[in-house]
DNA sequence: AAAATAGTTTACGTTTACGTAAACGTCAAG
DNA sequence: CTTGACGTTTACGTAAACGTAAACTATTTT
């Protein structure tokens, strides 16, 4: 089997396999408007792009965007040739998503923070515990 | 009125307004198991934890945890006086999360700089507009 | 006393993001 | 040719996280 990437076409269970989420996830995206694969016939097959905008997809999920979102983002990258307006209200949008993001970074940050300080307490806690026992 | 944070007792309202969050969900967070205030009669009343555990509530909502995870976590924090083993379990748990948000962290920037990318190109077209206009 | 204000419980409704089951098409292998 | 393996559509179900409405209590203001 040649490299994932290089792939020309993919069934809906090569990528379902491969970034670990469900046929009907999958089917679902579709319904939303967020990916529209090709068929041959009645099954679909998916393009690189369509792969590629599989992995937005699930990228944007994990830091908390809803299908919703996500299409309106999707939507934005379609629009490059838009009239200039378009172009002015995507920019927009853009960038609030950016400052959204670097918001949500911090909250991140703050709590990889406040957990890393209470596993130290917790290490301090069992050698401690680990020091009793030994004598 | 005195600073926010120095107060050393809240109502379900002054919280609501603080956090920009309803009743409704807070009270549900109680339901939840994640904040337990005082009671005056029947009113709740909250302390200054209450309002700091609130404060990891919602920072944690943000960061896409849902409010089982929460709920965990927080019960993490509680458990320092437990036994050994479940000091163990508590540790594993939070190392867990913390890798979880170091890849979620990895996710955003990598979200941030496809924005900020097309961001570039969509103010090269627009630039461009503005001088074909101009002439 | 009446009305407004702030709080409460109970319970059903809503949205999102799928899961799950039914019932069927298609095509290569045995 | 039929049996899987893989795919499809349709449709109902579900968990999470509240919203919303109803109906009530307690206190404060007019």
């Amino acid at each position: 089997m040649p490299d994932k990437a290089k792939k020309t076409a993919y069934s809906i269970a090569d990528l379902s396999q491969e970034f670990c989420v469900t046929h009907r996830a999958i089917r679902f995206y579709e319904d939303q408007g967020l990916i529209s694969p090709e068929r041959s016939g009645q099954a679909r097959i998916y393009s690189p792009r369509d792969r590629a905008r599989l992995a937005m997809i699930l990228r944007g999920k994990r830091v908390g965007f809803s299908l919703a979102d996500i299409r309106e983002m999707i939507n934005l990258y379609d629009q490059e040739d838009g009239p200039a307006k378009q172009r002015h209200v995507a920019l927009k949008k853009c960038m609030e998503r950016i400052e959204a993001l670097k918001q949500q970074r911090i909250d991140i940050d703050i709590t990889i923070n406040e957990l890393e300080e209470y596993c130290l307490i917790l290490e301090d806690l069992i050698d401690i515990n680990d020091i009793q026992k030994a004598q």
